[in-house]
DNA sequence: GCTTGCATGTAAGCCGTTACATGATTTT
DNA sequence: AAAATCATGTAACGGCTTACATGCAAGC
């Protein structure tokens, strides 16, 4: 049920990667979706393989070094991605979501755009929820002490409100993009 | 070096709860921070009463039920869990860094600005880097079709930069928050 | 009569993290 | 002389998830 398996192809899907670069990647400072260790990265890979999702593509040994294995994607694997960008099981977290978005140049636009209205009345409801709540505090009291517990309640919830209004803003800023087939 | 020990604390820092209520809070739809599940719960609350952070306050059986067991926390875990909110050491996300925000309460407000201060220098780095990278795409090809890697590599940053910038203007209002000392 | 809620807990298994292992070259 | 880089991989451990177990009462 890991997401780690779709991080891998999502970068083969753009170009064909030994697992060295690949964990290069996702470890690298400007951060990816997941980091990535050994004990994931080699396994991982092989199981791909086995199910005949990537293939290897070049497997070259230069002088001394292990020898350096490149894989690509494969047709299978690639319509495997595209099947869990669009199916519409909830992601569990804003990266696994992101990880999907990743990956929407591989769909049909028209798919794209309903999956990202629905995210963004989600996103609607949230927000909704979190206004109810702050109002809640505000008709108790106005305001609160930075020693009362409300104090960081609020402050909380407000990083929340924050985050479902930048969350619609770029949803309707990508159904627009996808709108005219370009961003 | 899991937080879920933290998240008991913080909920124990505000009443005394029993297990089953915490996993109420915690699992309620508008999100906490962490979901939990038994299996993590009963023992980490045991681990938490045998290293004296939080105590049995009472432990009646209403009737048929199973003995409902309400804990509190003692002095010695509001310390512990004041040490975490203002230690260094970087939390590792999101979830983490609001799990102690909403533990701000605790602590001394000017403790609390310099904590603040310090994210949000770090949040204008990472949106410079991502700021940098859309110039970097836009340089090459001024748009790009929704077919193409880049147009969704350039959707994901967006949403980086939307989530960089709400992450900052919420410092901002926390910080002034804290030094008018009521939100 | 079946499901849901209250309330505690245990067992098995998967997933992820940290550390270890190899080994030559290049950089400090 | 020591550390970092390239490049693959394995071992051991700890954390988290899913499922199971108990048992009564109230609602459908």
């Amino acid at each position: 049920m890991s997401s780690i398996k779709y991080a891998l192809l999502s970068l083969l899907a753009r170009e064909p990667l030994s697992g060295y670069d690949m964990k290069q990647y996702m470890n690298g400072r400007v951060s990816f979706f997941y980091k990535i260790n050994n004990n994931q990265l080699y396994p991982t890979l092989a199981k791909l393989e086995a199910e005949g999702l990537v293939q290897l593509e070049s497997h070259e040994r230069e002088s001394y070094r292990p020898a350096r294995k490149v894989y690509s994607i494969t047709d299978k694997g690639i319509d495997f991605l595209k099947a869990w960008v669009m199916e519409a099981e909830e992601p569990r977290s804003l990266d696994d979501f992101m990880l999907k978005q990743y990956n929407s140049w591989l769909v049909e636009p028209e798919a794209m755009i309903g999956i990202l209205r629905e995210k963004r009345k989600e996103h609607e409801e949230r927000l909704k929820i979190y206004r109810g709540k702050i109002a809640g505090f505000r008709e108790q009291q106005a305001v609160y002490p930075s020693r009362d517990p409300l104090f960081s309640s609020i402050a909380v919830i407000e990083m929340g409100i924050r985050n479902e209004e930048s969350y619609m803003e770029w949803c309707d800023r990508v159904i627009e993009a996808l709108s005219r087939d370009e961003i």
